[in-house]
DNA sequence: GATGAATGAGTTTTCATTCAT
DNA sequence: GATGAATGAAAACTCATTCAT
């Protein structure tokens, strides 16, 4: 969003000012829709209006602008969750469970590209650069540990199954979301938290 | 299974059986290892033993040889859920929908690479190839429809939502899932259903 | 013509008869529309009904196959022309140059592909394949050198050059004519040769 | 002519200017001399003393390449007999059509291979190519429907099939002419309109 | 005769990257 | 900062030809 915005500015003023962060808002737009394989350097500088060329003033390689595009994805939601966090720091963990996955769902599917890059791009398992995003994205969900630990639970639950069922069902939707559709995000996130309720939290059956 | 079988028993013969079959099995694993562009066809006809030129005796294109891929893959995962559901076919609903996805993520996790390539390696969007994959995977995806239409939901449950869910934890797990972790594939099926189970079906625990 | 009656005979009769010529016929359409270059042993295998590999029974390559076609299209052209010729022995040098100019036209627009190909699939100028099919056009247009050379034309006259301006212009007829233009064949060769007649025999100007 | 002066020029120099010129002249050679098709990017490339990657930097591809190659050969054509003629306004119209006729073939003949390509390598028909190159071509040609239609001929003559006839004639030249042959091409165009001549025009001698 | 498989050399084209200007 | 030129490596794919069956 910020850095959205940013580039929009910047090239409404004409202005000169933040190059880089129009080349990461179209970066993040080609990479979200074409891949990082089938985007080449050369589109990005054509839909950023410099020359391939140029691209190197600012990122090292594709492999850095492809980090940095998803650092800023991680950062985005990051701030969108936590945001939504700091609202309602008194409320019980299932609803702040749900705001956080609202939050996180609505950055996914309704914001920047940037955020989808993060859920939709994956890196190459193997590579240095897969090992670098995987630092970044699991610092993120620190977050979500935190709030499936704070939920009461029935006993013998698994905590980190729990919440790995929860961010896949929440991230899958990338592949089936179509922005037309009937549920809004902050819906569907508020059903999915809904379906994994239910009678958790009164100890009933395993 | 069939496939990868019939290639190893061919290799093992130094047989000049079924060339084809051994290219598709070493094209699933690089595929899923590497995804869909970062495979080249040199890296798939070394694999093979063969020149690269001859891959397109066997198939027409790189795409034609990834949808000959997708579509073992799809077959795969069907065969074994609906064997699994035969084997059943007088339990209740859950323990249908629990036999199914013990068998999907299975076929998933612990089967051959043609099975992981149906959910890890997604087409480029908008392709004529993902259109083409696209009801393939719908076709198998319709097996589940009825497996939870026919649950004992709580009314006004969105059954659509329910599905999407439970299939999305399941095919999430593609990316976390470590063979040596300590949940063997079908125990984490079955764990998953049971956290969407719960009270559902009208507070009875099964 | 021949060759193609033999050809359709054969395949209408299911015929296992004469398989070369069927390949000569498919051969001979497919250089005249797409060029030597252009046209593969597969696409003419294909046109044929047969597989690649079954060319190299009838011919000992691409350039023997190409040499067989262009033969059989100076033999048709010659064949033509002298078959016009043989009707009019007793005419005047003119009327049976005249004769030979229809039939030659005749050949190369409205005739088979066999006679096209010899006139618009020039081979490549210094190759082994050029020098054969070079002298097989030679020899067929010594037919014109004799009919020029029996004109009354005015002395001074450059023979050779009337002889190559005038198959020039037909010649060329190839890169314009369209079938369904308003001028037959045969009438654009009479008028040819008329725009070249004039006063020439009259001995008036050079 | 000026291109492969320019290039020269810059060759000579050991220079660095005009890269993109020196790639026409030695693509214009190799079209001319083996045809579209049997010419390779790699060709041109090596001839140019460049990578064949570098070329996509002047020209998008072959297609491209052969259309500037194509253009240039018009332009150089169109240049000469534009000239010839500027300077002969006032002579009477045979006459113009002679000097037409002599710097036409003069360009074909003894002109750079830019003007042979024009003639000598017709481009496959009915491609994309082909109706940009004939539009090119047709432009050009206008220049002799005037100079026909300017000519005192017989009535009934046909004014389409005599320039067709003066121009095959003309350009099918560029399949026997050898530059060491006892014609120089202004004599051989000269001829051949005195051939066309005669008493064409109500049976005055020039 | 016929063919399916295979190949080696080739095709056009793309790409990430470098660097002198 | 910016770029035009250049490159080396690689991409997908084609092709004429061979040969065991």
């Amino acid at each position: 969003m910020t850095l959205q915005h940013a580039a929009q500015r910047d090239a409404a003023a004409g202005g000169r000012v933040n190059r880089r962060a129009a080349v990461l808002v179209v970066a993040a737009q080609l990479f979200n829709a074409r891949g990082y394989e089938a985007t080449s350097m050369r589109d990005i500088a054509l839909a950023a209006g410099i020359k391939a060329g140029s691209l190197y003033h600012f990122f090292a390689g594709k492999d850095a602008l492809f980090a940095a595009v998803y650092a800023a994805g991680v950062r985005e939601i990051h701030a969108a969750v936590e945001g939504a966090l700091e609202a309602a720091r008194r409320r019980d963990p299932w609803k702040r469970l749900q705001l956080a996955c609202e939050a996180h769902l609505a950055a996914l599917l309704a914001g920047t590209d940037f955020a989808s890059v993060v859920v939709r791009t994956l890196p190459r398992p193997g590579t240095r650069l897969d090992a670098a995003l995987r630092a970044q994205r699991d610092g993120y969900e620190a977050i979500f540990r935190e709030l499936v630990d704070a939920l009461p639970l029935a006993p013998r639950t698994d905590h980190q199954l729990f919440r790995l069922t929860l961010l896949g069902a929440l991230n899958w939707s990338t592949t089936w979301y179509r922005p037309d559709g009937r549920r809004a995000p902050q819906e569907i996130a508020r059903r999915v938290v809904g379906l994994l309720r239910s009678a958790r939290d009164k100890g009933a059956c395993e």
